[in-house]
Parts: structure tokens; C-alpha cells; sequence
RNA sequence: AGGGGUGUGGCGCAAUUGGCAGCGCAGCGGCCUCCAAAGCCGAAGGUUGCAGGUUCGAUUCCUGUCACCCCUGCCA
């Protein structure tokens, strides 16, 4: 069963939770699992089961996830090399999420801190928020996950399937294989634009803080030029002191093929506005294509909708199997045929 | 579960007896600045939680409903 030199089974989702993805989102997470195609086994999921845990509108939320779905494949996620495909298509996921929940206690599933974080900035607050990190164990566990590429914001959830399949395991005997943190090369996060001690995000107080892959290329200049630093006029790369304009070098060197001792060379002398006015064209030039390919998805919503569909069977495949081991162990019926 | 309170732009709040829904902050645009910040100028932003009712007219009064907060009770 278990091959030697296979390659490592990584799972990761995102949320369809706006209309476009940003700068953030793409240098952080999305760009390494491009990537992870070649190294891994990978799978890639549109959580659109958990973009419900907090209010939201119906028709949004249907188009964001296709567009979410259209942006993936437009910055390379390849569906030949990979598996990518929505959460909702595959029904293995809430089904054994169940079963999960039914093996967490109320007081872990209690200290979990994003739910405190969130549920204090809803005006209500669902069961479905609470059991959130359960329906995430049931993502991973499925497809008898190696290894998990987390931000530091998701160990702690992460921490919680390992837990629940090392549990399950031990009174059920063998079902889950117990996911590892991937830890991703040191790759500086990116901040908000406005404030840099802050991540770049979506809820960012101010539009201009937050670059999305889907703004125009005239945007994109315009934030990037717009973007805080400092009293001083001297680029160079020192996060304490200069964190804006450091955050903007981050930026550089992440789409350009650059360091931070070039960078310091090249504008030594020079004020900070030559510096974002040349980021701003890398930017622009390196980010905008993706816009570009992700309308040409949208052209042909029938398509991309079979690709999700492919992705999902295929999705399904590994978890069926996962689901109905799971189902036997806790004594279930296998589910009817129609 | 009972009693009380609250619900108005993104946030914090106002609106006399029922009479054109305003203010501050934030955000947006412009000037300034090597860029940004600060400062100055400007424009915009609303189904008053939701559903009914009374009225010529409802943010305001009535009924119902939902959400959140406080008190009491219940449960342990």
C-alpha cells in the first residue's frame, strides 16, 4: 500500500470569502502551491462550505467561488498536475466533518482563538463558526493529508486534525494519516500597503492598503505609489525602522528578480518615488497577466465549471474511500445508492 | 425561561409634540511632498435590524419577529 517514493500528499484550501485574492494571498500561500504541483501530490480546495460561517449572500458567494476557482487556474495551478476543485461538490467533507465533531470536546473545540477572534467581531455568531476548525480537520484527514502548508494563524487548527487522527486512530484503529505542518521557506509576509504593522488583508480599514490581483494595472500603480514610508529618502532594506518601505522591498524582490543589496545600490542616491514608480511596473507587469487569464476562464463558465467537476471526481475518489473506512469504524451504514 | 435595555452611513453617536434623517471619525478625490505621512481644500456615502399596523405623514406611536447586552430564575 504505502510506496516508498511517492510523492507527499499536501492539502490546502482558501476561502472564497471576496472577489479577488491579493498580494498577500498569492506571495504567502497560493504562489508556493504552484510549486508544491511538481513536489507533491497536491490538492487544492475552494472552501465554500466554510465561507458560510459568517453572513453572506448567495448569488456572491456562487459567482466568488467560480472566480476564485478562475484565478487559481490563471496564476498556474495546472488541473493535469493537480487536484483542484470546490469543497461543496465533494459532500465527503461535512459527512465525515460529523463524525469529527462527534470526537471533539466542546472545550477544545472552545479554546480555539480564531473563533474568539471572529465570533467577537460577528454581530451573531453560528455553530458552524464554532465547528469551523472541525469541518477543516475533515478537509485534510480525507485525502490522508502528509503534509499541510500552514500560516502561523492555522497551527493551532491544524493541531486539532492532528489530535483528531491520532484519536480517531487509536480507538477505531487506523484510518487517518496524521498531517504534518509543511513549513514554508521564510518568506517575508506581506503587509498593508497603509500600515505595515499590519498583514496585508481584505479587511483592511482602507482599499488602498490591500492590492488585489484582479485590480486594473493603473490601480495596482496607484497603490503602490501610494503605499506609507517614511520621513527619510534613503532605500534600504531595515524593517524596524523603515517597515513600509521595507514591506514595498519585499514586494520587489518577491516578483523581480532582485535583492535587497541591489535594490540598495541601484537607488542609492535616488528618492523613494523612483523606487515605487519602477515596483510599480513590476507589479503591474508581473500581477496584471493574471487578471488577463482569469477573464478568459470567465469567458467560458461552462468549461471551467467541467474542469471543477473533473477536479471534483477525482477529488472524490480518495475521499469516498477515506469516508467509508470511516463509516465502518464507527459502525455506520454505507451510504444508499439512488 | 421572566423582566429591562439597545438596534440609524464602515465605526461612534444625534434628530424637540409624529413633520425634508444630521454630526464626528474613518474612507474617497485634489493640493502639498522625491514618494508617503502631517496639514489644507473638496465631493460622496442611508430601505433608520426585519415584517406588519395607526396616520395626510413614522427614526419617533402600536403589534409581532430577529440579534446583542444587563438583571433575575432554572439547571448543576
Amino acid at each position: 500500500m504505502t510506496t516508498t517514493d511517492r510523492k507527499p500528499r499536501v492539502l490546502s484550501g482558501i476561502q472564497p470569502t471576496s472577489d479577488s485574492f491579493h498580494l498577500g494571498n498569492y506571495l504567502g500561500a497560493l504562489r508556493q502551491w504552484v510549486a508544491l504541483q511538481d513536489t507533491a501530490d497536491a490538492f487544492y480546495c475552494v472552501v465554500d462550505l466554510h465561507a458560510i460561517t459568517v453572513d453572506h449572500d448567495p448569488k456572491v458567494l456562487h459567482e466568488r467561488s467560480r472566480v476564485s476557482a478562475a484565478q487559481l487556474l490563471a496564476l498556474g495551478l495546472d488541473p493535469e498536475r493537480c487536484t483542484l476543485f470546490v469543497q461543496s461538490q465533494v459532500p465527503e467533507h461535512p459527512m465525515l466533518g460529523w463524525i469529527l465533531g462527534c470526537e471533539t470536546g466542546f472545550g477544545e473545540a472552545s479554546r480555539m482563538t480564531q473563533f474568539k477572534d471572529k465570533s467577537s467581531k460577528q454581530e451573531r455568531t453560528t455553530v458552524g463558526l464554532f465547528t469551523y476548525p472541525v469541518l477543516q480537520a475533515a478537509d485534510i484527514l480525507l485525502y490522508q493529508t502528509d503534509q499541510v502548508p500552514v500560516g502561523e494563524d492555522q497551527r493551532q487548527h491544524l493541531e486539532l486534525s492532528r489530535d483528531l487522527a491520532i484519536r480517531f486512530n487509536g480507538t477505531y484503529g487506523r484510518t487517518f494519516t496524521v498531517p504534518d505542518p509543511y513549513i514554508v521557506k521564510e518568506t517575508a509576509t506581506i503587509k498593508d500597503l497603509t500600515d505595515p504593522a499590519k498583514k496585508m488583508s481584505k479587511t483592511s480599514s482602507t482599499p488602498k492598503g490591500c492590492l488585489y490581483l484582479l485590480d486594473e494595472p493603473n490601480q495596482m500603480r496607484k497603490k503602490i505609489k501610494g503605499a506609507v514610508t517614511d520621513s527619510d529618502a534613503e532605500v534600504r532594506f531595515d524593517p524596524e525602522n523603515k517597515p513600509g518601505l521595507s514591506n514595498l522591498m519585499n514586494i520587489y524582490t518577491a516578483l523581480g528578480n532582485t535583492t535587497f543589496e541591489k535594490l540598495e545600490a541601484e537607488y542609492a542616491g535616488r528618492g523613494y518615488g523612483d523606487f515605487k514608480g519602477d515596483l510599480a511596473e513590476v507589479v503591474a507587469d508581473s500581477i496584471g497577466p493574471i487578471a488577463t487569464r482569469t477573464k478568459e476562464f470567465l469567458a467560458d463558465k461552462a468549461e471551467l465549471d467541467r474542469i471543477l467537476e473533473r477536479g471534483a471526481e477525482k477529488a472524490r475518489i480518495v475521499a469516498s474511500r477515506t469516508l467509508a473506512k470511516a463509516y465502518k469504524k464507527v459502525g455506520f451504514f454505507a451510504p444508499a445508492a439512488l
